[in-house]
DNA sequence: ATCATCCATTTTGCATTCATTTTTTGTCAT
DNA sequence: ATGACAAAAAATGAATGCAAAATGGATGAT
């Protein structure tokens, strides 16, 4: 007789579409890690298919554990499957860059609700010191630094959250999102960047103060202004690098 | 010479996990979605094993295409991926209930603020409707009709937020708990029930004026005290039968 | 009786094979 | 040349095969 009784083994697969964690026991875990941020990292072109014999050669196994990971792209929405025509990677159009910045913004908001309710002075010190280091990239006019730093904030924001699912799909937005970026090299305008150094005090203000509809309508604006820019960026590419204040 | 421009076929498999749309254009796509159904009908108890043999035998398919379809669900969080163990049903902690509502809270609340930029008038009173239609279920005590139409006027917002990536995200996350639902039905308690009638009409009121901060931050709060009703409910299993008000 | 060990059976993971469909190439007529 | 058509080649999607691992049960020691 079988036993319904669930057993104990620990799962090693990513419970979700994870991009943070490194682990991967089974071959097709690891090819999908691996074909992500290949894909990610836009080694294939936008709209392009995805060559399934080539990487079955250049990761060096066989169709199977990668057809499973081109499933699971493809569920994620980096990837589109086209019946009997394989996989392409999926082209976002603006409008589907619109509703990721959105989705990424209310993710974001609601991070910041949830850390009002759970993040220790330590961290808020912790972040203070980031907003700091930021500033200090953007008198410098270090974008690269202040775009890291900036990235950091966020991260610690959400981590504060204490939310896995939350962090997971945060991370799974990000990354379709991140593609775009590598293409695309997002420029901030120098009034934007101005402004966005000003959206981020009040939103350690905001934070400090465990402030939480508040926070999380301060990012949800943020997040919404870095849309704003982002898209504006990509209709009409360039743009003037940024100056001191 | 291969080329790498895009071609222009129609992607018929859906773009990110998908419950909504009930298309299939390949087998494993089809299987997806009945394996999906399967799953979180509770065919299969919490934490059991998913036996990959007799599933093939139900669905009249290969390993192949099923084992495709696993890798998805283990994606969309649905079921965990054991090394050399197959696939489990997912069990799901006090905990992972408490993320999960969080961050359909925050999804619904970011509904509602999109909501308020793009609804129609005619949206705002089809979804009166929906709240006049509720409130008569709520006084004739008709729970499972109250449910049903309370579904309807969140989706509505949803559907209002026009945002296909967010409904979809909405629809992964609806599913996940649906799961839990059909094993251990909510029932509310009395007190929450009238609570959550004064909170649709907060709603309503807060879209009817398009205030979009406010109806965010209503919509949290909704989600976060119906959070807290199943969560209790869950711990102390039976409560007693709604009263009229 | 309880527990550990060994072996048969089952299950899993991946590679390989096979039937279709799509794509490319080649041929011919205009 | 250009286009239409047909055949060859390549690809995709699913089924099958095979080695490795896990499971279950029998055996034997304590």
């Amino acid at each position: 007789m079988k036993s319904t009784i669930p057993d104990n083994g620990v799962p090693i697969t990513p419970p979700t579409a994870n991009g943070g964690d490194r682990e991967a026991a089974s071959l097709h875990g690891e090819i999908l890690l691996r074909l992500r941020d290949y894909v990610v990292e836009g080694n294939i072109p936008d709209g392009a298919r995805v060559p399934e014999r080539q990487l079955c050669e250049l990761f060096g196994i066989s169709r199977t554990p990668l057809r499973e990971a081109l499933k699971v792209l493809a569920a994620e929405g980096l990837i589109e499957l086209l019946p009997n025509r394989g996989a392409r990677v999926r082209q976002l159009s603006q409008r589907d860059l619109e509703e990721l910045f959105d989705v990424m913004a209310g993710l974001e908001s609601l991070a910041g609700r949830l850390a009002c309710e759970a993040i220790t002075d330590k961290e808020v010190i912790a972040i203070e010191q980031l907003h700091y280091e930021m500033y200090g990239h953007y008198l410098h006019r270090d974008m690269h630094g202040y775009f890291q730093t900036n990235q950091r904030i966020h991260e610690s924001i959400v981590a504060a959250a204490r939310n896995e699912t939350l962090k997971t799909a945060y991370a799974n937005f990000a990354g379709r999102i991140r593609r775009v970026r590598y293409s695309a090299n997002f420029a901030r305008k120098r009034q934007r960047w101005a402004e966005a150094m000003r959206e981020h005090e009040a939103i350690l203000d905001a934070l400090r103060r465990r402030a939480a509809s508040e926070l999380s309508d301060i990012l949800f604006q943020h997040l919404r202004n870095k849309r704003t820019a982002a898209i504006e960026h990509l209709t009409e590419p360039q743009e003037d690098a940024p100056a001191a204040p």
